[in-house]
RNA sequence: UGACACCGGGUCGA
DNA sequence: TCGACCCGGTGTCA
């Protein structure tokens, strides 16, 4: 019997605000606590925001989950906004219509409803982790992405 | 009729950030364009910031002109944040009660108030030059100021 | 009002 | 190469 577990580091970049940006996700999978397989995805575009970046950056790394996947699938981004929407807010959002306490509406729904998607079936925790705070694998993902974004 | 003009080189220096620092500058009188006066004026304190130092240093120069002065007065600083601040962000800052865009209060407050309050009544005009670009002038007020926080 | 993130500019240093 | 002191902005939410 042997135990499981996957972690996803993500991170965006977006020079400009808006302007090119780019996403990273780095997947890890560990067989009774040690690393048996890495693999990276990326991607970015020439207009768009860093919110939806990280965003991408999520969604694009649980894509790369198998839909059977059984292991527990941490995802560390150092966006609240990623992080507590995913844990907080989500329900709360869709019981109003994707619509704030202001009355008016969330943005990037797509997204929102992509990720949310993407989870079903699988057993996904969303973890914070503050940015450029000695977090080696933060910083990695966080390198990767500006200079990904960088050469757009 | 002479034709008078008045220029102060300014700079700050700190060794540690926060640490122990010294402020330079140098006051130049022009009349009908051939120097007739130069003086200097320096201090230092053992716990401070590059930018208080930068601040002092046109303070304390300022402070050694006249009230009555009528010649126009060029304040030279390789600080952007003393020069872009005096000449583009006080009047935001006074109408928002010194409160940056963020929320956050604007740092060094009393150091911007003396300032406003020494160019009371004078004609000064504030000039950014950059850094360690070949500026004799600017070496020379860097260079004294460093020499200056080392001896502290 | 608060939080997080993404950038840009300048200076001071080790 | 690294960090600290300072400012400007936008993207997003509660």
């Amino acid at each position: 019997m042997t135990n499981t577990k996957i972690t996803i580091h993500t991170d965006g970049s977006c020079i400009g605000n808006p302007g090119k940006g780019a996403w990273v996700a780095v997947i890890r999978r560990y067989q009774d606590g040690v690393e048996v397989k890495k693999s990276t995805v990326s991607g970015g575009a020439r207009q768009t925001t860093n919110n939806q970046m990280e965003m991408r950056a999520a969604l694009a790394g649980l894509q790369k989950i198998k839909r059977d996947e059984r292991a527990t699938i941490r995802v560390y981004s150092d966006s609240q906004l990623l992080v507590k929407g995913m844990n907080d807010w989500v329900p709360g959002w869709q019981r109003k219509n994707w619509r704030k306490a202001d009355g008016s509406l969330v943005k990037n729904r797509e997204l929102w409803e992509a990720l949310i998607a993407v989870c079903d079936g699988l057993s996904v925790q969303w973890e914070w982790v503050r940015g450029h705070d000695g977090d080696l694998r933060n910083e990695e993902v966080d390198g990767l992405a500006f200079v990904k974004a960088s050469q757009l």
